[in-house]
RNA sequence: GGGCUUGUAGCUCAGGUGGUUAGAGCGCUACACUGAUAAUGUAGAGGUCCGAGGUUCGAGUCCUCGCAGGCCCA
């Protein structure tokens, strides 16, 4: 036996044992190695986090992955995958804290740094094995022996290199952002900890409505000029007035409206001139106002008069300029940049005045926004000539600001004894009231509102602007938004909205983290600002050594530094926490210098895994191009950049983005060339899948259930990968039913036919495109045609495509066309050369499939390769030809060969299926069955290709509705009934607005009308020239024939049943009976028969007698008997109009 | 609130550059076909193409504004 047969598939099965061949015989290392020399395509491997189990969504994302290096092997690429772990970060931090049942706060104190770290370390690894099985299991084929993993000193020496280098270019500073932070408690609290209930506190908070009043420049010219008065105001409301000292800019949105009112100050009864948002004027000025005669209002007077003078948006007010409010601290830089308008995305009109007050040093929106347009905040310089912000970490204003100087800014920041005093104003009060006396606020209230407090002091908290390190992002924000041009992003617009629009609005990476487990900061610093950042262990070895030297350090410090040279080269060495912390260097002035307490962003850690992995530049130089200091003699056979990395489109702003700018920063090239973001995988309601709520689907489980090929298959096929996926395990179900299902049924078929016929691969001695059938010649131009879809599906990265493409070949032209009507060509007769035909013809589709599915299903895809190639295998070792390779993995790229794809076939065969389609309708009206022979179908022809098109399968029209001829009515017999139609593209650039007059003309054309435009190719009516082009004319109808139309396809049948055709349609009712028969009686295809049948019918004896021959060739009787009386075994079996008695022998 | 994205049959999805009867598969109903058959064919039922405006002779498709879901930010 060549190949091997099947009762039924068990694809789970399938999956185990291409995966235990894979192992045995190490076919992923293999498939590496086949590609040696060859061009590299450099695959960047996201890490995953450990410290999870993985879910159905992580098979999905991985087999985007996998797919596209198998493709990119098959295409001659070596294609080198190193697996990698994620193992710093807060997630982890939190899980150990949970576990541990303990807070931030007591790291240090209830467990040592070194304790904390090492339950740290073991979490993160935890589920490895989980990762590891699934990995195996789903068929992701990763280097996963030997990958990176972001906790080793190597890994963390190659981050303090690239640090470094951003820091030699001036790329990494420290600075400040606005953070949440907790006077009382003296430190910043992070995001999950205002998350926290009760944080969020209903508090009534003194606000105010300030005047801001405006310069006169050319900008604000018109202001003035409408006004006709100076004094002219824009309006911002605030709820913190504390922070107006602090304002150094006024942020609008610009495409909101605004207007300018004429009014007067409701405290000081002067005439103004407001500016506010025109959807706000309704919370500050009575409608009772309106337009009243501004002369009329005097002192007192309840209702205020205003006008609207003038209507504007933003972004007409964009650069005024303003007074300071409160101008007791100037900037300590570009004071021509502040005080004026700018313009802001975060501003809105739910409530305030569309005026956003902003204080760069107060508010994260608002340091961001004065960052953006270069508005410098308002700080003073300390004594130690550091630029510190007008509230000190206590809660108070400095000393520089006059009268407020040292009052906190919160009331709740005093002890309640001052509180309590008579005389006792909180600070926002006093602002209120200053402002009010000057002229300078139109509206204080007190307002309600929910507001963060600290969670163990339970005092507010305020915005305040923390110490932290940046990468300077920004200084080359535009060489990044050139750079990620080049990128081939899948979908584009995850690359050129969401990435794209992002990178146009970067702000400053912010590295800090204050937390424990993760890449410490390589930056030791003195109290007075002297600073050194260490770019590897040797740098930091010999600077350790020249502490110690120095004489500078304590005896403690010296003695922790020794500690630490001490455990290099042990299992001990470690570049974590607490180890680094309690490394003491000394500055060139001699005194000493701490580490940076920070640790720096886990982004940095995957962001940086192109260099890290391979412990660039210590290590590993002939990876990487000359350009950026390797040693490669070839940039083709890099590891950088990647030709290809996916993930979720989540990580957008996470590892794309920290790919992108490390390597843009630092090396000024893109680090991946093309990328696929992928969506989510949602159940199968199109929800989120949680564990909590039990939706998640477990990937162990359906792996075993179904395969892990029919989970690919459907992931892929579904929907396109950047689009949600619904998850329905139905849906894989269906697909191995269908597609695999089909198949497999195909490979079946083939293997136990060409085993009956001892057929085997002919590598060489094929027939010539000649001797092939038309059908042949029809389905091999279709794989032709769909090794080149796929190709070129998978080159644009759209495997959703490719896989479609695969599945409708097999189901639809392989199985259910090609198959079907050639099955007699392979269980009749002897071995001819059309049989061989039917053979070659579809070992060689099935092996094309095999290939072309194998990225998307690599076991099955192995797994039929091998069943039809195994046994010529040490043939075409010997011979080296394409089937030599024990895996499909390892083969070459099907050729294309244009020579084989026959579109005018292709075209015919789509009519014959039309034809046939038709026909059956046609029987189906007429209660006529399929297996009772009719005369002829008549198709009526209007062009002589056409003709010709039909003419070719005309045998397989006759076949497959069981007809006995096919005939062509053409244009000149006359009988034929045409119709005319407008063609509406043709028509509508010419006749545009008069398109409905001209169509209706057409459609009433009578067959004179027609002829004429047909023979003369154009036509005057009604004053209108048609060409013929202009219409559409197809036949409709065969006066007195049973007619079917579908587009410009027609067909008429001819319904007479002769006695003749009665008894042949009896005869294969016959054969239909005893071949049921012959199944239920468990015969062999190839057992030969005796059949008696009884004589009880007229009809029936003449139809055998007349189809002896037919009915015995069908069913591989050797006799055929009628007898007046059968009894005994007889089986009694219904006819459509009779019952019959059969009798079955085996024929020795 | 912003950026991106999705919305077509009960379900999952197709529907270049606008062209007049909007398709496929699954599911349902009926009838056929079948020595690869847990497959297949034909027919039927099933649609306000999310809504409202607009552009156009003509809109599922283009524009504007909404509604609903999703992701990422604030």
């Amino acid at each position: 036996m060549n190949y091997k047969e099947y009762k039924g598939l068990d694809y789970a099965q399938v999956g185990k044992d291409i995966l235990q061949f894979w192992k045995d015989n190490q076919i992923f290392e293999k498939s590496v190695e086949v590609r040696e020399g060859a061009p590299s395509f450099t695959f960047y491997e996201g890490p995953p986090s450990a410290n999870g189990t993985p879910g159905i969504h992580h098979v999905m994302a991985r087999t985007i992955k996998d797919i596209f290096c198998r493709y990119k092997t098959l295409r001659g690429y070596q294609v080198k995958r190193k697996g990698g772990w994620d193992t710093h970060g807060l997630p982890i931090e939190l899980q150990v804290e949970k576990e541990l049942g303990i807070k931030k706060d007591d790291i240090g104190i209830k467990i040592s740094i070194e304790d904390y770290n090492k339950k740290c370390r073991e979490a993160v690894m935890r589920f490895t094995d989980q990762w590891l099985t699934m990995t195996e299991k789903m068929g992701y084929w990763v280097d996963m022996d030997d990958p990176y993993v972001t906790y080793k000193n190597d890994y963390i020496e190659s981050l303090w290199w690239l640090l470094k280098q951003l820091y030699d270019k001036n790329l990494l500073y420290k600075g400040y952002t606005i953070q949440p932070y907790s006077p009382a408690a003296g430190t910043g609290l992070s995001s999950h900890e205002l998350n926290m209930p009760g944080t969020y506190k209903e508090v009534k908070d003194t606000t105010v409505v300030a005047q801001f009043k405006v310069k006169l420049t050319g900008k604000s010219g018109y202001l003035f000029d409408t006004a006709d008065s100076d004094d002219i105001y824009i309006l911002a409301w605030t709820t913190t007035p504390w922070t107006l000292p602090a304002n150094s800019a006024l942020t609008v949105g610009a495409a909101i409206d605004y207007v300018l009112i004429k009014t007067f100050n409701p405290y000081t009864h002067l005439p103004i001139n407001v500016i506010l948002a025109k959807d706000l004027v309704g919370k500050y000025f009575s409608e009772k106002g309106k337009d009243v005669d501004l002369s009329t209002y005097k002192e007192g007077d309840k209702v205020i008069p205003w006008k609207v003078l003038l209507e504007f948006k933003g972004e007409h007010l964009e650069d005024i300029q303003y007074e300071q409010l409160l101008p007791y601290i100037q900037p300590l830089q570009d004071e021509d940049k502040a005080f004026r308008v700018i313009l802001g995305d975060f501003v809105t009109t739910e409530d305030g005045t569309g005026v956003v007050h902003t204080s760069p040093t107060f508010g994260a929106d608002d340091f961001r926004v004065a960052k953006a347009n270069g508005v410098p905040p308002i700080m003073v310089r300390d004594e130690n000539g550091k630029d510190v912000p007008i509230v000190d970490k206590q809660g108070r204003f400095v000393k520089e600001m006059g009268e407020f100087g040292g009052r906190f800014v919160k009331e709740e920041y005093y002890s309640d004894q001052v509180r309590n005093e008579p005389d006792f104003k909180p600070t926002d009060v006093l602002i209120a009231i200053k402002l009010k006396e000057e002229n300078k606020a139109f509206k204080v209230e007190k307002y309600e509102h929910p507001y963060p407090h600290c969670w163990r002091t339970d005092k507010p908290v305020l915005y305040y602007p923390l110490d932290s390190w940046f990468i300077a992002t920004t200084k080359l924000k535009d060489r990044l938004v050139e750079l990620n041009k080049t990128i081939n992003w899948n979908p584009e617009s995850t690359g050129t909205g969401r990435f794209g629009n992002w990178l146009e609005n970067l702000v400053d990476w912010n590295l800090s983290r204050s937390r424990y487990w993760g890449t410490p900061l390589p930056i030791w610093r003195t109290e007075s600002g002297e600073e050194i950042c260490i770019g590897s262990v040797e740098e930091l070895t010999s600077e350790l050594k020249k502490a110690v030297e120095s004489g500078a350090l304590s005896d403690e410090q010296r003695a922790k530094n020794e500690a630490f040279l001490q455990s290099q080269g042990t299992e001990a060495f470690d570049l974590h926490r607490p180890y680094v912390d309690e490394i003491f260097l000394v500055s060139a002035s001699g005194k000493v210098m701490y580490r940076e307490p920070d640790l720096i962003d886990v982004w940095f850690d995957s962001g940086a895994m192109p260099y890290a992995q391979f412990h660039f530049p210590f290590e590993n130089l002939d990876k990487y191009p000359k350009s950026m200091g390797g040693t490669a003699d070839d940039d083709a056979k890099t590891s950088f950049p990647a030709d290809f990395i996916s993930e979720g489109v989540d990580q957008t702003r996470g590892w794309f983005f920290t790919l992108h700018a490390i390597a843009g920063l630092l090396f000024d090239s893109v680090s991946f060339k093309n990328v696929v973001s992928t969506g989510l995988v949602l159940d199968k309601n199109g929800n989120k899948m949680s564990k909590r709520l039990g939706n998640a689907v477990d990937p162990f489980s359906t792996i075993d259930t179904y395969g892990p090929d029919a989970t690919r298959w459907y992931m892929i096929t579904n929907a396109e990968p950047w689009d949600n996926l619904k998850f329905n395990i139905d849906g894989i179900a269906e697909v191995q039913r269908k597609f695999f299902g089909t198949l497999f049924n195909t490979y079946n078929f083939y293997a136990l036919y060409a085993n009956l016929d001892g057929y085997s691969i002919e590598q060489f001695d094929r027939l010539p495109k000649e001797k092939l059938t038309e059908l042949d010649r029809w389905i091999i131009s279709k794989v032709f045609s769909l090794v080149k879809e796929v190709g070129e599906h998978f080159d644009n990265y759209n495997p959703t495509k490719a896989g479609r493409a695969i599945q409708d070949f097999v189901c639809d032209h392989l199985s259910n066309w090609y198959v079907r009507l050639c099955r007699r060509r392979f269980w009749q007769g002897e071995m001819t050369d059309d049989k061989r035909a039917a053979y070659q013809t579809l070992q060689h589709c099935l092996a094309a499939v095999a290939q072309l599915m194998s990225p998307i299903a690599p076991f099955f895809g192995d797994w039929l390769y091998r069943n039809l190639t195994e046994h010529v295998r040490e043939e075409s070792i010997a011979k080296n030809t394409p089937f030599k390779h024990t895996s499909v993995h390892f083969t070459d790229w099907h050729t294309y060969e244009p020579s084989w794809v026959d579109a005018d076939l292709e075209e015919s065969m789509q009519l014959a299926q039309d034809i046939c389609s038709l026909v059956h309708s046609l029987r189906k009206a007429h209660r006529i069955k399929v297996r009772q022979p009719l005369t002829k179908v008549l198709i009526p022809v209007l062009n002589e290709k056409i003709r010709q098109q039909i003419e070719h399968v005309a045998p397989i029209i006759m076949t497959e509705v069981n007809v006995k001829s096919v005939e062509f009515v053409s244009d000149d017999s006359g009988i034929l009934k045409k119709k005319i139609k407008p063609n509406f593209k043709a028509l509508g650039p010419k006749y545009g607005p008069k398109m409905k007059e001209v169509a209706g003309i057409i459609n009433g054309l009578g067959a004179e009308g027609i002829a004429e435009i047909e023979k003369e190719g154009s036509l005057v009516v009604a004053g209108f020239t048609l060409l013929r082009d202009d219409v559409e004319i197809i036949a409709e109808d065969v006066p007195g024939w049973l007619v079917a139309s579908q587009g410009s396809l027609t067909v008429a049948l001819d319904v007479t049943i002769t006695d003749e055709l009665r008894r042949e349609g009896i005869a294969r009712d016959v054969v239909n009976r005893i071949q049921n028969l012959r199944k239920d009686s468990g015969l062999e295809v190839t057992d030969k028969i005796k059949v008696t049948l009884q004589n009880n019918n007229e009809e029936l004896a003449a139809a055998i007698v007349t189809n002896r021959d037919y009915i015995c060739q069908e069913v591989q009787a050797v006799s055929l008997d009628l007898t007046a009386d059968l009894n005994g075994s007889a089986t009694e079996i219904e006819m459509d109009e009779f019952l019959l008695k059969i009798k079955l022998e085996v024929a020795s």
